[in-house]
DNA sequence: TACCAAGTGGGGAAAAGTGGGTAAATATGT
DNA sequence: ACATATTTACCCACTTTTCCCCACTTGGTA
């Protein structure tokens, strides 16, 4: 279960530590794509292929269906993670989230996320708002 | 039964003391969030577990599942007691909660609840002027 | 008072994160 | 085809954080 949130820099050559703690469960050629949101999602080989087959049961007809493959998957690349434990962003995906070189990086159960660090202190801010929605979301849950 | 108020510090390394008698009820690697209130919650793995596969069933499509998920769970992380019965708090947490060295624990039921002893202290002012109207509106839950 | 358990603090080893050098691989231009 | 530039991969070195261990203190108890 990936969770947990974490700073990291982009280094000047793009390359990103993923934090230790997460590294293991990854495991061995996650694939790296544009996420919702204007950040990055990384999933484990396994959880991709899951998601690629409920995108299978889309249907061709529905517009929508159409641009949301097209959109995970025209950005969609295979990584790997070197011995410092860092991957390589590729240039279109860093512009696509806006990463300058603090770079946030969440686990979100099956995914990890990245963000740049603006648009998630942006975005985070804004979910403080609703807190109240989160508390009442909580009791649901039985929290 | 977790219950109890107990006070303790935070070092400098930003470590923190479980009370004994609250220890062993946490088992073994338990998970620290953010809570309400400005405080944060330490949940035993089992009961976190529970919450997780209630949240697994939210759909990635909708933006609110989206939005709960990312506010929970990149405040979340997996903690470790160590032999002296302390845990390391990361410090985006320890800010969130604004703690400082002087820290108050309770227990609440299923989980624990870490105060910065300030807003602890403020907050239990707050609610014993308004202990009457703590209760009220309770009754619609049979107290 | 002597003892024991709980809490506190710090030293030092190990691991994680960061940044940079260099060489192989790929691409670009002539 | 060749030389030149750019990108990628693989190392190494430094700094910071985390982890593990030991020792001192305190407060309750026999």
């Amino acid at each position: 279960m990936l969770l947990g949130g974490f700073k990291h820099n982009l280094d000047s050559k793009n390359r990103l530590t993923i934090p230790a703690k997460l590294r293991m469960e990854l495991g061995e050629k996650p694939v790296l794509t544009r996420g919702l949101d204007n950040c990055l999602f990384i999933y484990p080989h396994r959880d991709w292929q899951l998601f690629m087959e409920k995108m299978n049961i889309l249907p061709l007809s529905q517009k929508k269906a159409r641009d949301f493959k097209r959109f995970i998957l025209s950005g969609a690349c295979e990584i790997e993670i070197d011995e410092m434990g860092r991957i390589l962003i590729p240039e279109s995906l860093k512009k696509y989230a806006k990463l300058e070189k603090s770079v946030v990086v969440i686990g979100v159960q099956d995914r990890l996320e990245l963000w740049s660090e603006n648009v998630w202190s942006k975005y985070i801010a804004e979910s403080e708002k609703l807190s109240g929605d989160i508390a009442e979301g909580l009791s649901e849950f039985g929290i």
